[in-house]
DNA sequence: CATACTCATGGAATCGATTCCATGGAATCG
DNA sequence: CGATTCCATGGAATCGATTCCATGAGTATG
């Protein structure tokens, strides 16, 4: 199956090449007859232009990257759906990189973009260093989303992760709450990081328990979550109420409480981090912390658009919200044994 | 920043560009000393072969396309997961496109993939005609995955979409049902269309009622399900048990029956499609029809590659599986009015 | 009426890598 | 030792589109 290139084109419009090139990329310069004559021919023929071809000359793709640790975590998959609606209403395609949580896997990606001379990045990074240091030093624009690395100068959308946390750790305290355990995201990233913070010092400032027995470090993954409700809920004098660093953590720890038979809501207070469809369902529904996924992954593209068109914006943050539902009933002083 | 070239390696390392290329890409005409002195000039000055150059050249891009309605459909995520990590196995990129259930974004990222010239597709297709004729009839290597246009000589790897539904229907008359709601696909879809006959065809074998209006037809989205749910509840003799044709439809109907308190399980029996986190955390856990996403995703892109290199693979179907949970608990017929 | 100017056009150069082909030196064989 | 083969190498062509530049036709201006 032989490809059509211009050649063909320009030869059945009867015109040269460089006039069909015009013609096809609205270049000014060109006459009616050229013009009607031209779009008949590749319309008849099916020309499809050769992309590679195309971005070689040009020094533009109409491509950007995108570097995510894994779709499946349905925060990721929100924000890649919204990344690349946004990206294509700029004409531009976007390139999926799924690091895995894996940092070799991101390096490979980071090449693999950077071969493929995408006009910009969108990234939520893991660790620094590695080829994510190639990437910034290469020149191509990039923006950080979700996840910051202070050591490197990039503007960002990022996630409030303090009034969230503050409001839900004020709400459980003012629903009786003393000890509300947290299951923390990896401290390699910045969510992580500033969550544990903000939880520190929402206890701090609400007079609540503050025992570092009733913190458990995980790595944002459902298993993880799993392992630290376990965790938490085996103490001596275990947590009244629960708050989890992420979606996929959340999910592992629900899976836990169904497991053992604890109730959500009257066993157990439990706060989630997102607002997946999934917490809605479960009875009772679930408090959760939610920040506007879909605006993050626009207000991403329009940064990174901006960076390409030679400006320098600021990083912005996305506020996050307590959302109450069942999850969080008031505490009954009797259940505590 | 000036991108570095093939040029400039070679003029580091003292040879020509062609030796340099030689180097780089493995070819076994190289000299002992040439080869370490293109390494170590490639190595040193950061060189990133440019893959649009090298795409224009050979014929091969490395990249496959991936067309999917959502990945934001859990089922879709998976697979979009499993695709990639597959394909980035054999060396392949993944390009993917959202149709966002939607023929004309399907026909516009059919172009870019056409344009891109990507080495093959792996596509769950929505409609036929539109650009789906011309990718066919490009001569690119398609493979269709979860869906099938039985217009269309395409090998492709589906859900087996009788034995799951055919188990749930016997299960649920096992447990004393005899009026099962069922929320279908929607019909212009094979998959929509094969497991609405599989529930007929399941009502019939084990003497079930086979009111016509026990069936509702939804959209494989979740308000859909949600509107079925409704309607099918709403009904002067409403069914005591309920099938949902994916996960999505499933997700909005359970939102139903959470609304109005209705309880899984006791009140209602209900099988789900797709095996996804969020119906183990329900209380009770979801009873579901469960395919193995990951291998479906894997066979793609085995099949892909088999078709790449000039092979015509046979369509594949993968098994569904019954797994039983606490959403279909035995029917008491006392709590029927 | 001559000069300047606009404007559509085609030829040729270009982007960066791969690959064909010719060349020259070393190794092998009778 | 001469003829043949082998092999690393560099020059040049190539992939398909865009774009610079020169050209010539047509129009406006003094």
């Amino acid at each position: 199956m032989k490809q059509i290139t211009i050649k063909d084109v320009a030869d059945a419009a009867g015109v040269s090449k460089a006039t069909a090139s015009r013609v096809l990329s609205g270049h000014p310069a060109t006459s009616q007859e050229a013009r009607k004559a031209v779009e008949a021919a590749a319309g008849r023929l099916g020309f499809r232009p050769n992309a590679q071809a195309r971005s070689l000359r040009k020094t533009r793709t109409q491509t950007i990257g995108l570097l995510l640790p894994d779709v499946r975590n349905p925060f990721f998959g929100d924000l890649a759906h919204a990344v690349e609606q946004r990206a294509r209403s700029f004409g531009y395609m976007t390139l999926f990189g799924n690091a895995n949580e894996n940092v070799a896997q991101q390096d490979e990606y980071i090449d693999v973009m950077l071969s493929q001379r995408v006009d910009g990045v969108i990234a939520a990074p893991q660790g620094d260093g590695g080829n994510l240091d190639q990437l910034l030093r290469s020149g191509v624009p990039v923006v950080f989303v979700d996840r910051v690395l202070d050591t490197m100068e990039v503007p960002s959308v990022s996630p409030d992760n303090s009034t969230g946390i503050h409001d839900a750790v004020k709400h459980l305290t003012a629903r009786g709450h003393r000890r509300i355990g947290y299951i923390a995201g990896p401290q390699s990233t910045s969510t992580g990081r500033e969550r544990l913070r903000s939880y520190k010092e929402a206890l701090a400032a609400t007079g609540a328990d503050t025992d570092a027995e009733l913190i458990f470090l995980g790595d944002f993954q459902a298993a993880s979550g799993a392992e630290g409700a376990r965790t938490l809920l085996d103490l001596p004098n275990p947590p009244t109420a629960l708050l989890a660093a992420d979606s996929l953590m959340s999910i592992g720890a629900v899976g836990v409480c169904n497991e053992r038979g604890i109730a959500i809501g009257p066993d157990l207070a439990f706060v989630a981090h997102d607002d997946i469809d999934a917490f809605n369902l479960i009875n009772p529904p679930l408090t959760v912390i939610a920040h506007d996924i879909d605006a993050m992954g626009r207000l991403a593209v329009d940064m990174l658009m901006s960076v390409i068109g030679g400006g320098s914006p600021a990083s912005n943050t996305i506020p996050g919200r307590l959302i109450v539902r069942g999850s969080t009933p008031e505490f009954e002083k009797e259940r505590q044994s």
